[in-house]
DNA sequence: ATTTATTTTGAATGATCGTTCAAGTTCGTA
DNA sequence: TACGAACTTGAACGATCATTCAAAATAAAT
């Protein structure tokens, strides 16, 4: 059955559950092979290698976290109370029995000492995260603040994202949050 | 030669370099071989696998992350002070070429998924970290407050854990810091 | 000096790793 | 209908994985 090929997006989208969960290095070709219903060859061919798939679901996953964050701050009434909102997915995220942190961040605790190109890519697309807010934030306030602010928020997701792992850690992180961001619009305490 | 064992924690502290740098999985026992220069069957009998040996590196890693929290705490002027102290020291570790972030919490974002023991392990140790820096806010703040301010510490630390890859992040850290912990006696600006 | 318990040795095991490739299948084109 | 390019197939490759174990070596006990 050549000439009708396999669902680009559809691999790609079963590599990003894979590598996701596991990381780079525990998970197997073979585990890819098994999932997507692939060949080898096939893959090989579409995508070169391992590491080729990888950097392709890490792309996918990043345009998907960046389309959330630009969609959530775009229908807030405030970039403020989007901010909010993001947050309390990130925290309601880590509650889940399948959670599994941010793609993004594992990818580069992971891979970080190897100094190779995924590190990079990772890196690169945590930097256009960060950048997104700050230029969310600049519509309201000013240029220095917005930078200071961005980075805080950056600090504070990563927190979250490692902080989510601990058992029952939920309210504690919104009650955290709103002790290290005190200058976002947080609803009154429950 | 038997009988005359091999120097335990020499081994150990061998393991935590190469699994805190690599991670479990793409550490491999033939590394551990080559670095301790022990024969397998010698690791085997004194650890057991792969994973007991993993386990007492983290072990030795905890301890000692606990005693420099303890021992900078205590020769501090005031419990704000030492903590500042301790986070221009996270952020200054950030800057070497050999930077590995936290081995507790590249073990957490690595093993969590599985749900295995090492997973567990990790997750008892940073509450360890975090129950040490409430005990001590403790002594200067009530019950409440220390709770949380403990809690943000967490998250900052754990943030400064993965901000710190980025390139040229520290000073950006600095200042996320101070926005994100405004209660802590910083110096003045430099 | 001999025995015994403990430790080291290092080759070997079977499993699994990422990857390859010659052969087979399908479809657009002629 | 026949051809050739594009794609799939799946067995196979050598390398490396964590781990084992019978044999050798050592130190303490007798």
């Amino acid at each position: 059955m050549a000439r009708a090929q396999f669902d680009r997006s559809k691999v790609i989208d079963q590599s990003i559950k894979l590598f996701w969960k596991h990381g780079f290095s525990a998970s197997s070709m073979q585990q890819v092979v098994k999932n997507t219903g692939l060949k080898p060859g096939s893959i090989y061919l579409a995508f070169g290698s391992k590491e080729g798939l990888f950097q392709q679901a890490l792309e996918a996953y990043a345009q998907k976290s960046l389309a959330r964050i630009r969609s959530t701050l775009d229908s807030a009434p405030s970039i403020g109370e989007g901010i909010c909102t993001l947050l309390e997915m990130f925290v309601a995220e880590s509650t889940r029995t399948d959670y599994c942190s941010c793609f993004l961040v594992k990818t580069q605790l992971e891979l970080a000492t190897d100094g190779g190109e995924l590190h990079k890519f990772a890196s690169s697309k945590l930097d256009e995260i960060e950048a997104l807010y700050r230029s969310y934030l600049e519509r309201e306030f000013d240029s220095i603040v917005s930078r200071q602010r961005a980075t805080s928020i950056m600090l504070h997701i990563f927190g979250v994202r490692v902080y989510g792992y601990q058992q029952g850690s939920a309210e504690r992180m919104r009650e955290g949050l709103r002790v290290g961001l005190p200058w976002l619009p947080w609803t009154a305490q429950r």
